[in-house]
DNA sequence: TTGCAATAGGACCAAATCGGTCGTAATTTA
DNA sequence: TAAATTACGACCGATTTGGTCCTATTGCAA
């Protein structure tokens, strides 16, 4: 239920690449997905993915790669997975609107509420953290109102 | 990447279900997956695990059915959730014990952080919460040592 | 004791998703 | 022009998921 794609995985490998090359280099997908042990294609389509939502900014031809946007490091997690992997929700009725039984559901409004403070929690977790270019603990999240 | 799956939330329906009926009863499952429209092949094996899972209690034989072990409602969900859907994680690094290029990957680190800390934030929910038994709050989980 | 109603559980299937390959353009440098 | 590189769509195989079907096994009740 929690677990990255794949593809997810490759787009924060290659962004941690980006990240401590130098900021005026261009990188080659190629490079990195021999450093990572990637297979190239599949890398390829997953930087296309990160430039499309300026993560990165490409530079064809000969001498082309790919060079971090600086900004794309403080996105938060959730944005970034809804842009990786699609819209994300405990359950379909929380992403696409409707649910056949959806005034019937039992457990509708308290599901609801766990998936909000889920994001919630996503929301605080920035790209850089995850990149590990800060020495930043999550720390222990908790839930206020609830005993623990 | 955070949907649940159909049998969880079949799961949760069932265990509202019982939660709301007399204590003494024992529901038929057939009942279940009329009021809650779910195919009953399907929930009766959903109903098997549950009880494999000490989560419910069966009364074989003509007259049978399934009774909510109370205790079940104090479970958290993190192991609910694993009792239903196997191991969790954000990635297999983190469930299973191996990776090829464990000692190369430059971010398992930080995602192990991340890791953790959803767990946290799931052993802290409980079933009661998601059943709606409790009219309680998630509210809003934060990371202790991280700006929002 | 026989028949029915219920849980127990395995075998199987179709659809969706995921990870990956391949082929072909478009772009830029040398 | 040739080579290197990103851009992108078509396709494939494996796995997962949601579901059906069939056959025990158990226990109540006529």
């Amino acid at each position: 239920m929690f677990k990255l794609t794949r593809k997810t995985e490759y787009a924060l490998l290659a962004l941690h690449e980006l990240s401590i090359s130098a900021e005026a280099d261009v990188t080659k997908v190629r490079e990195i997905a021999e450093h990572n042990q990637i297979p190239f294609p599949v890398l390829a389509k997953v930087m296309q993915r990160l430039a499309r939502h300026n993560y990165i900014e490409p530079t064809q031809g000969a001498r082309g790669g790919y060079q971090l946007h600086e900004k794309a490091m403080t996105t938060n997690m959730w944005q970034f997975l809804e842009e990786m992997e699609g819209p994300q929700g405990l359950a379909d009725c929380f992403m696409e609107a409707s649910c056949e039984q959806l005034e019937f559901c039992s457990i509708r409004s308290p599901l609801h509420e766990l998936d909000r403070s889920i994001r919630q929690f996503f929301y605080g977790v920035k790209l850089n953290d995850v990149l590990g270019r800060t020495s930043k603990s999550f720390g222990a999240p908790f839930i206020s109102g609830t005993s623990l």
